[in-house]
Order: structure tokens, then sequence, then C-alpha cells
DNA sequence: CAAATACCTTGAAATAACCTTAAGGCTTTC
DNA sequence: GAAAGCCTTAAGGTTATTTCAAGGTATTTG
């Protein structure tokens, strides 16, 4: 775990650094809001304690800057002023929290936890396999800059292939998945759509290709 | 935004709920520990606001059994001590953040947008994509300088496509999140107010389309 | 080497998903 | 208590997906 700790007291910031050192964090630390916000951007950090209060450019200057470059680290707010409006505008801002001084370790530590675990547990929202990907949640396939929407069917079977990696998936498996255990779908159909699919992998310039082994089933595999 | 209230004390929670919907919040409202657990359980709030002290259950455990079950709800503990080992135990399993009573209306506001805010994204009080945004606080949606009025329901459900973007949400979750888990509403409605947002969005003159992927759902795309 | 088998591809037909409009019932507002 | 706005349902039209079928190409087998 890796923390940035952005606090122009140097007593202060050694403090902290001491605290969280000490609870086996790694630690960067620097002392204005211009440094913040540069070494914030390189977007390496778990999580980013920030004073509001700093020379050069202030705290919530640093974390509106931060937000609007999508760079999501959490963010833990540090004042002395426990003024509501303040509170407020530091979590419209995008903080994920806020702790007042003086605190105690134990709370700083609770809330550095509580910070980092929230984010720590993005799920990932793709299946991959060499140089493509399939977005679970679009629902489409890319490849460097190409991507071509898949339909229903094609999605699922792809995400099958993708999953099973080189492993081979048989029609029965993939039949048994898609259309149900019980339907009575044709060999042929699933024949369609790998066809389908592969035509798309093409189109993206994937190297990816869909191996058919005779008498099994299908599998990934690249091409070179 | 669908929010779920677990408070004991009925004054209080009215209280709550009043201010909830009063800012077009969805919201449920349960009395003890045990209804909360169950509510929380079929994950389609955005957020819940949790007394710690409740008949049945108490809030740490209703907390501790949510994140067990690997439901990321944000949630909003709620109680009378301001006490930092409270506050320790509860970030600890699991809780967004914290308000002690008594509370200003204002702060309330703040932390539930803070709390349900997607992470890393801002949100003051519109949210938006490409060209258009939406007003929170009057229901309308603008691009450049016109501007329509969205209904009710126009309006959840184009809150939620907003905060989707790109990205395909189903029917079964606008029903979920907008007439409740266990509303027995026909896909067909969702599909009579994408067509009017649809309307509404070509009125102001907007780049945003709503795109349908077949079998899958709705998510929004940029014209040219 | 022929013949059988498994698989590929394509186009067209069938189907299911979706869109739009309209109308009735309900609630809120003046 | 009439008007306006919102929610829901229903019906018919539209379109994309899914399926089927036919003719082709590889691969195995006797």
């Amino acid at each position: 775990m890796r923390i940035l700790v952005v606090e122009d007291k140097i007593a202060l910031a050694q403090a902290l650094e001491a605290i969280l050192v000490e609870n086996k964090y790694t630690v960067d630390t620097v002392h204005d809001g211009l440094k913040g916000l540069e070494y914030s951007m390189s977007d390496v950090y778990d999580g980013i304690i920030l004073d509001i209060m700093l020379p050069g450019m202030n705290g919530l200057e640093v974390l509106r800057n931060l937000r609007e470059e999508r760079i999501s680290t959490p963010v833990l707010l540090l004042t002395a002023k426990s003024e509501i409006e303040d509170k407020v505008k530091g979590l419209d801002y995008g903080a994920d929290d806020y702790l007042t001084k003086p605190f105690a370790t134990e709370e700083l530590l609770a809330r550095i936890r509580a910070v980092t675990r929230r984010k720590g547990e993005m799920e990932i929202d793709g299946v991959e396999f060499s140089d493509v990907q399939l977005n679970l949640k679009t629902g489409e396939i890319s490849c460097g800059g190409n991507s071509i929407k898949l339909g229903l069917k094609e999605f699922q079977l792809m995400e099958m292939l993708l999953k099973a990696g080189k492993q081979i998936i048989t029609k029965e498996q993939i039949i048994d998945k898609i259309w149900g255990y019980e339907s009575d779908t044709e060999y042929n159909n699933v024949e369609v759509y790998i066809s389908f699919i592969r035509k798309k992998l093409q189109h993206i310039h994937s190297k990816v290709q869909i191996k058919t082994t005779r008498g099994l089933g299908y599998s990934l595999e690249e091409k070179n």
C-alpha cells in the first residue's frame, strides 16, 4: 500500500509518515500543493492524505484538478477547521473522507483502511485473451483501437471462449450453457455463431483465432 | 437514486425520508435491523442510512453481515455517540461514512452525495454526459441554451443512464431501481420512457443518443 | 482413392425484441 | 371540479437477431 502525504507543516508531516511507516505503508511526502498534484497525477498511490491549508495551491484545488483528470485515488482530507461548509465542499469535490485536527492515531488508521479498502474492491469488468478484450458492460470486443459490437448470442459465446482460453469447449457445453440443457438446437447453430465471431475477430485485426478441433470442440489460439 | 433508511425511531425515520424525497431520492424505510439486512441484500440501493442502535440486530451487525455477503452499497452510519472507538469499529466494519446526531440537513445531503457518488466522479448538483446535463434540483436536462423538464420517472431513468454512460444497463436493473425490486412492471414501460427521453434529447438538439443493445439493455453514445 | 463425416459459410425465413403512438385512469393543481 | 400532467397498458408496426437449410470445403476412414 502506497500512500502520498501532502502536508506543509514539517512536524505533522513527519509524524504522519512515522505512523504510516510503522503500520507497513509505503509513504511519499511532499510539502506543497503543486508538488502534491504532480505526484498524485502519476496515479500510483492507493491513497492520498491531503491537507487543505497549503502554500501554492490549496488542498481543495488539488483535489478538484485530480478528479477532473479522472484520477480516482481515494483522498482523505485533513484540516484544522471542522466547519460544516468546508466538509460539504470537500466531499462534493470528490474527497472520500475527512479528518479534523487534532485526531487520534487509531482514527487516522481506521479511516485510511476504510478509504483504501473501498477502492481496492473494484471489480474487473472485462475478460481477455491475448490482444482482444470483451467488455462485459458494453458488449463489445476490442483490439488496439478497433472495436465492434456483438449480438447477444455472439456475446455469450465469446465470453465462454475467452474464459476457457486455450482449453477446448464442446458444442454440447455451448448449447447447454447458452440455449439451455434441454434445448434441441442443432450443432449447426453453434457453427454459425462461431463463423460470425471469426469474421468479427478479423474485422478488428486481432491475432486471436478460434481453432476447431474436429470431433471435440473449439478453443482460442494466437496466430503467429 | 434509491436509498434505504434503517431507523427505529419513527419520528426521525420520517424526517429523514421527507428530506430525501424532497431531494428526489427514492426512499424505502424499515424500522429494525433484520428487515434492514433483508432489504439491503436485494442490492438495488445506491446508499443505506443505518442507525447503530436498533432493536433486533444492531447496525454494526447488519453492516458486517452485508459486507460478508460482498454487498458494497455505500453505508452512512448514524449514531448519537461520537466516540472514537465506535467510529473506528464502524469504519473497519465497512461503513463509508459516519454522521453523529444531531446533524444539519445540509451535512446529511452532502454526505449522501459524497458516499453515493461513483468512485472518483464529481457531481455538484448535476450529472452529465457529453453535451447534456441533468440538473438534479430542477429536474431538467439541458444542452447549450436549450432545456426541457423531465417527469419523475424520466428523471430517474435519465439519471441512471447518465451515471452509467457508455456502460449498458438492463431493463431489469432499471425496474429494480426505479419501480422497486418486487414490482411487476412490464418491460414495455421502460421502453416507453426510453422513447420519451429520446424525443426530449432530440428536442434540445443534443448529440447524445440512447443506444439499445438487443437482449442486453441501453447505454449512451455520442452521435457523430 | 472414394466415401463418409464433420465442419464452414451464406442467404433467406421465422421469431422475438423493440419502438411508437394513443388512450384511459390516476393524481395534483388552480 | 375542471384542467393539466403523469403513469400505465395495449396494439400495431419495425427491425435485429436467431434459426434453418443448402451447398461447399476440409478431414478422416475403410
